[in-house]
This record gives C-alpha cells, sequence and structure tokens, in this order.
DNA sequence: CTGAAAGCGCTAACAC
DNA sequence: GTGTTAGCGCTTTCAG
C-alpha cells in the first residue's frame, strides 16, 4: 500500500499523490478527487518513517523527568504531553531518576529518535553541553547557555508564606539542596528534608519536633509553615498532626507545588503551584521554534502562579 | 556525517560499515578496527529514520492509559517504561482521558509512528477492532481476541478483606463500574462512587455515613473497609476521620491498589496491588514478541499481588 | 570476507 | 496543473 500503489490506481504520478496527501500545491478538483478515491479504496496511509527520513523530523519529542510518582511532575507531564499532541507531535517519556548521567545521557546527539528534549533536570547545572535541542523547565535557573522555563521557586515560596497569614513564626520545610531557594528576607527557619518526598518532610519534621510544639530558647512556637512540593506536603500535615496540632487552629500549612495530592489531605492544603499548562505550552512552543528554525533565541521564560486556598490555611 | 562518509573514510563499501555498526556478518579484525576509526573520527550516528524505513519499524511503542495523575496509573507508567527500556524501545505516553473515542484512535492503523500499542482502557470492551499489534492491560478480562495482561480485581479484593481482619462487618468502596466486580462470596456492603478519585470516594463514604457511624436497622456497623484505588484511599481515610472514627481502632482499612499515595496517609494504609514490574515486562514482552513474529497466540496473563501491611489494618 | 547496485516510501527540484 | 528525476541514509540482494 504504497504511494505508487495510489498513483498507479488513480492514474496520475506520485508527486500529485504527495500533493494532495499533504495539502499543498496546485491540483485540480477531478484530480483531487481522483486521487482521495485511490487513496480511500486502497486505505493508503503515509509511511511516517519515509516521511521523516526526507523531513529529517520525527515529530517526536523527549521528555526527560525524574519520576512520574510525584503528583507534580506527573502534572507537568500531562500538560506537556497534551500541549505537544495540540502541536501535532508525540511525547517520549523518559524517567532519569534524578541521575545526572542518564539525564545527560538524553542530552548527547543521537539519543534516540527524537527532535529534541524537554528536560527536567535534577540539579542546578546541567551535566553536559547538550547536543540536541533542549528547553529546560524547572524551579530554578540552571544554565544562562541553554532555553529554560522557569516557575520561580523564591517567588512561590514567598507567595505561600503570605498565604499562610502576615505575621507569625515562619517554617519553610524543603529538600536539602532546595535550601538556598528560600528568600533571606522572609525570615523563616529552615528544616531540611533528605528529599522532596512525603516520607523525607514527615522524618525532617519530628526531627525538629521542638520547633513545632514548643519553640526553642531562641525561637517562639512556629505557627505558619510552607513546604516545598506538592507531596512532602501530605508527609509534613501527617507529621503536624502526629505532633499533636492542629491545622489551621494551631498551624497554618501551605505548599508550593500542586498535582493533585494537596487536595485530599486531611484537612485540604493550600496550594501555590506554577500554571503548568502555560508552563507547558512556552516549552513545547519555544522547542518547536527551534527545531523549525524559525526563533533560534535561546530565551528564558517565567510562568505565572496559581494560589488555590483551601482548608489549611484557615481559608 | 552518512555512513557514505565513513565508508570513504575507511575506505571501504557502505555494506561493510552497515555490518560493523549492527554487529551482523563476518567482517575482518583489520577492516572492522577501520570502520571503528572512522566512525570514532568523524562521530558518526545512524539516522534511525533510514533504519526504520527498510526494518518497518519504529523501535517506539505507545502507552495509552486514562491519564498521570493516579498514583496506580504512574507507577505502571514508569515500570512499563523501565521494561520498555531494557527491551530497547522508546515509549510515546498518550492520555485518553479514559475517552473511549480516543482508544479507539491510538487502535487506529497508520495513529501514529509507533509499532503497537499497550491500551490501558476505561471500559470493559474495546472500542473498536484494533488496526495494530495491542495489549491490553487491566483489572478484568476486556475481550477475548485481544492479548491481555490482568491483574484480577476480584482476586485483590477478596485478598484485600481477608488482611482486614476475618470477620466483621464489610464495606467495600468503588467507582460505580467496578461494583460488580466485586466477589458475592464475601457477602460485602458496596459503596459506590462516581469514579476512583479520592474526592469522590470520600463524598461516597460521608453519603453513607449511617454504614459506618452506627450501622443501619439490617446491617451492623461496618469495621472493615476495601476501597479499590490507591487514590482512592486517600478519601476513603479522610472521610472515616472526619466522621470520627479512628483507624484501625474503630475500622480496619485496606487498599486495592498502590501508587504511593497509600503510604502516606494518616495512618499509612495497607494495599494490596499488583506486582507492576511483572506486569510491565509481561505486557511489553508480549507486544515486543507479536512485533516480531516470535509469538503470534493471543496470550491471556494474570500477574501477582503484592500485599503491603501498614498500620490501617493494625499491623 | 567485501563491493556494487537496487531498493525501502516519500518529498523536492526541475521540467513540460 | 502534472509528470520525471533524483535523492533522504540505510539494508539487502547478488556478485565476486
Amino acid at each position: 500500500m504504497t504511494m505508487a500503489d495510489v498513483a498507479a490506481r488513480a492514474g496520475v504520478s506520485k508527486k500529485t499523490v504527495s500533493a494532495v496527501v499533504n495539502g499543498v500545491g496546485q491540483v485540480s478538483r477531478r484530480t483531487d478527487a481522483r486521487v482521495r478515491a485511490a487513496i480511500e479504496e486502497l486505505g493508503f496511509l503515509p509511511n511516517p518513517a519515509a516521511r521523516s527520513l526526507n523531513s529529517r523530523r520525527a515529530g517526536v519529542i523527549t521528555l526527560a523527568l525524574p519520576h512520574l510518582g510525584s503528583g507534580d511532575l506527573a502534572a507537568i507531564a500531562s500538560a506537556v504531553i497534551a500541549a505537544a499532541e495540540t502541536a501535532g507531535v508525540g511525547v517520549v517519556v523518559e524517567p532519569t531518576g534524578g541521575d545526572p548521567a542518564r539525564e545527560g545521557e538524553v542530552l548527547r546527539p543521537g539519543a534516540g529518535i527524537t527532535d529534541g528534549v524537554l528536560l527536567i533536570p535534577s540539579r542546578r547545572t546541567l551535566p553536559v553541553v547538550p547536543g540536541v535541542p533542549v528547553v529546560v523547565i524547572g524551579d530554578r535557573m540552571v544554565q544562562r547557555t541553554v532555553a529554560q522555563v522557569v516557575a520561580p521557586a523564591e517567588a512561590s515560596i514567598t507567595v505561600a508564606a503570605e498565604v499562610t497569614g502576615e505575621s507569625g513564626e515562619l517554617v519553610v520545610v524543603a529538600a536539602e539542596e532546595d535550601a538556598d531557594l528560600v528568600p533571606e528576607s522572609l525570615g523563616a527557619t529552615v528544616v531540611p528534608a533528605e528529599d522532596a518526598s512525603a516520607g523525607a518532610a514527615f522524618r525532617a519534621v519530628v526531627a525538629e519536633r521542638t520547633l513545632f510544639s514548643s519553640g526553642t530558647p531562641n525561637r517562639p512556637r512556629a505557627d505558619r509553615v510552607v513546604t516545598l512540593g506538592g507531596g512532602s506536603a501530605i508527609g509534613v500535615a501527617h507529621a503536624l498532626r502526629t505532633l499533636g496540632l492542629d491545622i489551621p487552629a494551631d498551624v497554618r500549612l501551605a505548599a508550593v507545588g500542586g498535582g493533585g495530592e494537596p487536595a485530599f489531605a486531611d484537612p485540604p492544603i493550600t496550594t501555590v503551584a506554577p500554571d503548568v499548562r502555560q508552563l507547558a505550552e512556552i516549552a513545547v512552543g519555544r522547542l518547536l521554534g527551534h527545531l523549525d528554525g524559525s526563533d533560534r533565541t535561546v530565551r528564558y521564560d517565567e510562568v505565572g502562579l496559581l494560589v488555590t486556598r483551601r482548608a489549611s490555611t484557615g481559608s
């Protein structure tokens, strides 16, 4: 069922069939109809491999992210896939496990069959100089030489802190490596967790329990908590309840990040999250812009934040 | 940087280069070395499009699933991607939104650039007769004519019920459409939710609160609850606490499904979940078996269950 | 063991 | 408007 078959059936040349299939060039109404009929009768389907051999474009991009288990990342993945679909390209998902080696792998030329990469890295620098078109998605700037779409962590944290109230002792629970994203100006105490998981957040809060239950000699008891990551919010809420604290009566809690988990925590947790749809559309747009050469500039975009007030801040 | 360049550089023919690159055929040690050197020096990378034009194989499969937001599905997606990677194929993720029309779309011949489809359908029947190689993943049999890998819901529910205790009034919370998966023999009361989300489960439990808090004239108060879906478990736990019930003192709770959410609920929830790794390996293996013609039989496989006991059943 | 040539199915020049 | 002729980069016959 090749194009030649259709051409023969319709009594025209391949070029004409191609023109009809792609809707380009001039074809008379009669010929067009004849070709379409032949395509229909033969059940012809263009061969994507042949097409991309010529166009040197696969019509597929890679989305490389740490993992799919977190609701935040799953939400971004869904949005990216949707945006890509709208643009007519497929998405190969590549979980890196946050391993720089595997992140580097996807940035190597010839790493796969895809045209370019959207990368959500785990570190602040890229493991290699990318050999393929790439747009980085993250909550911070990683490297000036690559295009990037950012949902700025500092701004999110600041907004989340505001949402928990205007005054009171503030604690921010964050993965160790994210600790320096907390703006000094907030005067917050940072409780470091091993990583951004719920379990790590739980352990971190329990380890610093005096901060929440009684305060320390130098610090009054914390009554405002902001946590980085929608998943970790669950762990923090769980830990605070375990310490016998009521949310929001004793402590008001807000999470930076979305992804579904906070909505069904007990109580539901207020979130400050990037507009993932906007994020995805910009990222996909930038990458495709690189690919078709319509925009070769290395851009740095920031996306808007969405605040969802829930019971954890006393809504 | 084509194969012809390498051939010229090494002073051999393209055929020889091809043989070296693919490790097939007989090439003398000297020639092999010369070709490898040329490849190295030129930084040659084989063109995947040209390769798949010949092999009529893209080296990519589609994973079509309702969405990525649920931990259960995200876990399956991760496992499938890992299994596919091991087998050397990429995975295009296609969220269908549970829409039969979109499920049908991915089963249409020529739907994409991929070689075959792993489908997690939302309904019990496929929307169309598949036009591409397909393996269905699910918790029930959908159609005898397609290959399928199943984590049987009935068995999971039965095991979960056992884990909540040997006796006592049993309630199963399940999405309406899954209600008939609950084995009669358990003598359970089924509480139907709109869907498998946490929110729907919460509302369902609250709507039937008398069942849990005081019992009905005909039924004693339920003290064992099984819920379908790792996500819905969160909603059920939240609802039970809202009703003033203690887990596990007043009611023991177990979830069918995994995905991370149950582990960080309060209290952590016991789960009965399919071995997703095994599931993924079988599914990918079957699909690739179809593709390379090494196994053309339509198989029906069942996978094992993993029981994770946590505090919600009084562990 | 290696080379030359003929495609894989499509698109792109360049004619008519 | 439409046909002809070359390729895209790789894998195969088929020779040698």
